[in-house]
DNA sequence: CAGCTTATGTCAGCCTTGTTGACATTCCAA
DNA sequence: TTGGAATGTCAACAAGGCTGACATAAGCTG
């Protein structure tokens, strides 16, 4: 870092929020509110032996229907032989249909099945219950900057790729 | 869920922050950043062939020097054998010091060595880095309420100790 | 104070989900 | 038409969760 260790102690006044103290909480914060974030859904998977590998494959299926894997792997940032393992018993399961791509059949193209959307719909009503809950106690000026600093925090291919499915759906 | 699905086709106005839409956002937010707040000391432990877990644990242990291994438990929210192989390895390669209690010989108290307390430096020095441009970037406002947010999702007894450590050091 | 119960920490072994390497199939461009 | 690139699958390994069994130290109780 080239930067200070604290860049309050070169301002007196209104940076106060940047000191080391003032990180470290909110470190601390995204440490403690993301094992909250993923309790709920969590509890509900492994009733089903299933683990948030499933849970993210499965949300971001039902996001963009009929997405290749390998479009699937960009997303999820891991690599494609850990995602097959978790698509292969996915689809063992008939929560997911693969399809073989028509114009190009080395793709395949992946679907919920009326079983994984259910799966989906219980999962992502357990995650918003608990987010709505958050939003509701913490109010709207305050989600909204919940949300700037988030995606500040991005990693720049990451951020693309958050924008592309907050705006675009697919 | 009690509640019905959408609490915003209750309200025309105000609550719009609450729709399903905005939720998911939310969520997707949650989990994008996360892996951002996460990969710059990751980069870091790979190099020494460590992971997060051995982060976690020399952040702690740095927080509330002399903690027991008990108490470092039940901050993690893993099992005692789990932290025990990290705890070891970190032992064995001198960046943690365990000490024999003193009133009570069952407790092992954990500090950190001067090589330890380097590794902690290093790790969070770059964590900070990234968090302080997103708060940069964010402004106060927006920090205050992203604070609000991950509060209020966190699970209460988690929020105890986030709060205890905050206000209290030890 | 002897012996049971409880608390704490360690060792062994299993499972999920990351990883890399090897490979089959399909497509495309020279 | 053939060789390289893209896509997906199979196999084997590593990190870090988990449970179970157990050793040791304290505390409690008759």
């Amino acid at each position: 870092m080239a930067e200070p260790r604290s860049a309050a102690s070169y301002s007196g006044e209104s940076l106060l929020y940047l000191t080391d103290e003032q990180l470290r909480q909110g470190i601390e914060a995204m440490f403690f509110a993301y094992r909250g974030f993923t309790a709920d859904p969590d509890r509900i998977l492994s009733d089903l032996s299933y683990g948030r590998a499933h849970h993210r494959a499965i949300h971001f299926i039902n996001r963009a229907p009929g997405t290749t894997v390998n479009n699937l792997l960009a997303i999820l940032g891991v690599t494609k032989q850990s995602l097959n393992r978790v698509l292969r018993t996915l689809i063992e399961d008939g929560l997911v249909e693969s399809r073989v791509g028509q114009s190009d059949k080395r793709e395949r193209h992946l679907f919920l099945t009326e079983q994984g959307a259910a799966l989906e719909a219980r999962l992502s009503d357990a995650q918003r219950a608990r987010m709505r809950a958050a939003y509701r106690a913490a109010g709207p000026e305050a989600v909204a900057g919940f949300r700037q600093v988030l995606e500040a925090m991005m990693e720049a291919d990451l951020r693309r790729t958050y924008v592309r499915l907050r705006d675009g759906g697919q």
